[in-house]
DNA sequence: TTAATAGTTCAACGATTGTTGGAATATTAA
DNA sequence: TTAATATTCCAACAATCGTTGAACTATTAA
């Protein structure tokens, strides 16, 4: 991940609104929500929710795909791994044993429902 | 975690200069840095330093003691931790064969270097 | 004591962000 | 086709944030 990805990634998390937003997804995996049923749920005008969902799609924390006329998000669980990765990458460098940090082995790539971008 | 001290430590990352100074702190582990130290390693002015040292500091992702005339600054590698349980909580709720988020077990606590505020 | 070094606080400014109502677009139902 | 529903786009405004220079405090060296 470049700094540049992880700054929109965390700017995108770093509201109330939105990591409530992104926790409610992040619980429903697979299956996602629609945007109205966001909107019920967090209480949230629709103009501010749409604000809000194409900031995160745009970061790519949330993907969209359309059915009908609802639009249904979903949470990319790759991307958080990623910045989870990032975030501590190389935790304290050359001294493993003072680190509380668990450590992935080097290559593990773990399979995600689905990465790709529906817009 | 709550999701108040959640927005804290995730706005107090997302910004470059901000995703730097820790990336450069936690590679240092329980060594850290003196505040001059990381103002060359970034190549910021002082004031600006400053700014978001205290705002880290508050946010409780670093933490300060005091060395002579020196500051030492460390990662808080506990709070990262925490906040990664958080935003990954509860991942895909009920299905977890569908999850590729790895999941800790319960009750796992790790010990760290030093979670205790020092200012 | 005086001077130098390390770092923080303050005030000001420009830039960015979040929220809102109203208008627009797209899809489905009548 | 027309009307209703679902959602997004746009413009405006207030609020917040990041950066800077100048002044301040604390510690150490001369």
């Amino acid at each position: 991940m470049r700094k540049t990805s992880a700054v929109t990634v965390l700017e995108s998390l770093a509201s109330g609104v939105r990591l409530d937003m992104y926790r409610l997804l992040i619980r429903k995996g697979v299956e996602g929500m629609v945007a109205g049923d966001i909107a019920a749920a967090l209480d949230l005008p629709p103009t501010n929710l749409s604000f809000h969902l194409k900031a995160m799609t745009q970061a790519g924390l949330l993907t969209v795909e359309q059915e009908g006329r609802f639009q249904r998000y979903r949470a990319n669980l790759a991307l958080m791994q990623d910045l989870i990765a990032y975030l501590t990458e190389e935790c304290c460098a050359g001294h493993p044993e003072q680190c509380a940090i668990p450590r992935r082995a080097k290559g593990t790539v773990s399979r995600t429902p689905s990465t790709a971008r529906t817009a």
